[in-house]
DNA sequence: ATCATCGTACGAAATTTTTCCTACCTTTGA
DNA sequence: TCAAAGGTAGGAAAAATTTCGTACGATGAT
């Protein structure tokens, strides 16, 4: 795995993902809606930073630079996912997933998608 | 809520909540021992800072300083979870559940458990 | 009594992360 | 043409976090 993407990278890699390929300008602008007052340099200078780490991969054959994410999203995720269960619960994902449903921020819509995805588990496990 | 805790001052937290209230000379030894070399000087200063910031409460009536935490495990840990939720899965849980189920790291027991939990969340909402 | 040991206090340094200033180049429109 | 607008590069500052050196008080064993 490469270096772990800092919190404000993670902001940038969120809306490359999202959004796709895209200038400094841009990403700058999206955070600056998003998220807080961010100038333009910061957010070069960011990405520049990034782009050494090999979170990012520019295009410079034209005078705006196109940078675009190297690391895959669902990758990432699932990394920074596998960590936090670790750290937070102690590597469990059932007591994460019970907090989780005890939260009952859950509708039932998800509910019924989350047991249609247990049913696929028990059955590719028989 | 009250200032997040960092990275370091998490372990703190977990061990803490843990093994209960402790001195600053066992929380070292208990980093040094399942996370890294740390000099005690470092733990009692973070362990200050955090008493400062009020995630910490300590009783100085004896010489040996003895150290509680003041925040409840569980909301914290829910509030760090919405955190995560909210930022890498759009605030969507299902979506975060979706994840960890597809990382078929969850054994037919966990699986038994969550659908157990499922069906008592439908029962409430009838 | 005194010396080694163990405790806290706390400034300061080191590191990591984030932000910005400024220099300088390219493009564009009047 | 040339000024304004917009681009990159990169050092340096700022902020946040982590680590440690050191002073100094209390305890305890000899």
């Amino acid at each position: 795995m490469q270096s772990e993407p800092t919190k404000s990278e993670l902001e940038i890699l969120q809306i490359l993902w999202r959004l796709g390929p895209s200038t400094v300008r841009f990403i700058n602008e999206e955070l600056n809606e998003q998220k807080r007052a961010v100038n333009y340099s910061s957010t070069l200078k960011l990405m520049q930073i990034m782009a050494e780490k090999g979170l990012l991969q520019t295009d410079k054959t034209n005078m705006k630079h196109v940078y675009s994410a190297t690391v895959e999203e669902k990758k990432t995720k699932g990394f920074l996912l596998d960590k936090f269960v670790e750290t937070m619960y102690n590597g469990s994902n059932s007591s994460l997933m019970m907090q989780l449903l005890g939260n009952k921020k859950t509708s039932q819509k998800e509910i019924d998608e989350i047991r249609k995805m247990l049913d696929t588990l028990d059955e590719s496990q028989i």
